[in-house]
DNA sequence: TCGTGTGAAGACGTTCACAGCT
DNA sequence: AGCTGTGAACGTCTTCACACGA
């Protein structure tokens, strides 16, 4: 079983190999590699090692087999449906944030309690009403939710993703959700983000805050 | 000193707490305020004792006393300014953003390279040209600010923003900044947690994944 | 010689379990 | 009885250091 926290990094690697690959380059050096993604080249290696062996030793690790090992193990060969609840002030940038398409999810979907003031927004995604959400997760076997609703109900949304079979929550909402152990819930608080900087600065420690995975 | 991931713990538990405030409530028990939390109940004893100890054995934390002692370490007395670069897309939706304020940081500009292509979008934090940015720092002393801007301009802003004399940036940015080490950088990549949740998802694990400090 | 792969050590974080106070 | 405070155990993650292959 691989670490949740490798499993970030192997995320922020094939970022990494990415742009290695564009500059031509058929092999890379774990301490190389390790200086782009900001790790311990041991750190590197060890994580590389749930992927099986396949570095070469006195040259390094082939870019492109490398790639594929990742993304085997993220299991990224397909596209992925998400949906999105809450298409208000953060939901509407994150319909129109490319990133999400660039790391191979696809935002079928949008939803919303009041639709209309949404659509005039140059938003490429159709924008539905929240009342037919459980219906449209069910059809389209949808698994994964963004959920950008305002924090009074994002527990209440929450539960009507989970009931409806999603297994999966990215969550936007400063506060905690209760959900069934089955459905992996990941929460991004803005505020408690600058927070973190905040105290480090203020403190004026040494001290490298690096992004982390959400294990 | 405190540890990152305990600093992380003392925002939320200062969140929950304020739930706690409006319920009239004068004491809480470390079970209560953990559940609340999601935190196991030992690990909120252990992060309280780093602020000195004054719970009552037998009876619970003084929730006014417990804040009180939060926010001193936290240190958020008063308003922290912060600038935000790069009013975009995902920028713009920050800068409406409700959930700093509350949090006590105040964004008193942005700067963007076209201030006025940004300006009609119902925005009440003004938008500068980016070349009066380190001016701007300068002379308000911005020791803060949040990095929207494109990813193939996010390490060259980031330089101008540490040598204009900011110590701490919260970058939206996906990649790896590189900064000297009395710059604090917490990174937040967007598609990178709806990665993690995806890999969770799909290795059906029970594995509650949580938010993490980004120590 | 260069760089991987890995045992072993170390650092860190979490949880248990219970003594002791109210 | 109820709940905190904490030594000690445990588990996890990171780093070192070096054997070994190319």
């Amino acid at each position: 079983m691989i670490p949740g926290k490798t499993i970030y990094r192997l995320s922020i690697y094939n970022r990494c190999l990415r742009r290695v690959e564009e500059n031509q380059l058929t092999t890379i050096s774990s301490s190389a590699l390790a200086k782009a993604a900001g790790v311990n080249p041991s750190q590197l290696r060890r994580d590389f090692t749930y992927l099986g062996q396949f570095g070469t030793r006195g040259l390094g690790y082939p870019v492109q087999e490398l790639m594929d090992a990742i993304r085997d193990v993220l299991g990224r060969e397909n596209l992925q449906p998400v949906i999105l609840v809450g298409a208000g002030n953060l939901g509407s940038a994150l319909l129109r944030y490319q990133g999400f398409q660039k790391e191979g999810f696809e935002v079928v979907a949008a939803f919303d309690a009041v639709p209309d003031a949404v659509m005039q927004r140059e938003i490429s995604v159709p924008v539905y009403d929240v009342d037919t959400m459980p219906k449209f997760i069910a059809e389209n076997d949808v698994k994964l939710a963004i959920l950008s609703v305002p924090v009074e109900h994002a527990q209440e949304v929450a539960n009507e993703l989970v009931d409806a079979g999603v297994q999966g929550i990215l969550s936007f909402s400063p506060t905690v959700l209760q959900v069934p152990e089955t459905v992996t819930v990941n929460s991004v608080d803005l505020a408690l983000e600058l927070e973190q900087v905040s105290f480090f600065v203020k403190n004026e420690k040494i001290s490298e805050v690096e992004i982390e995975p959400t294990s």
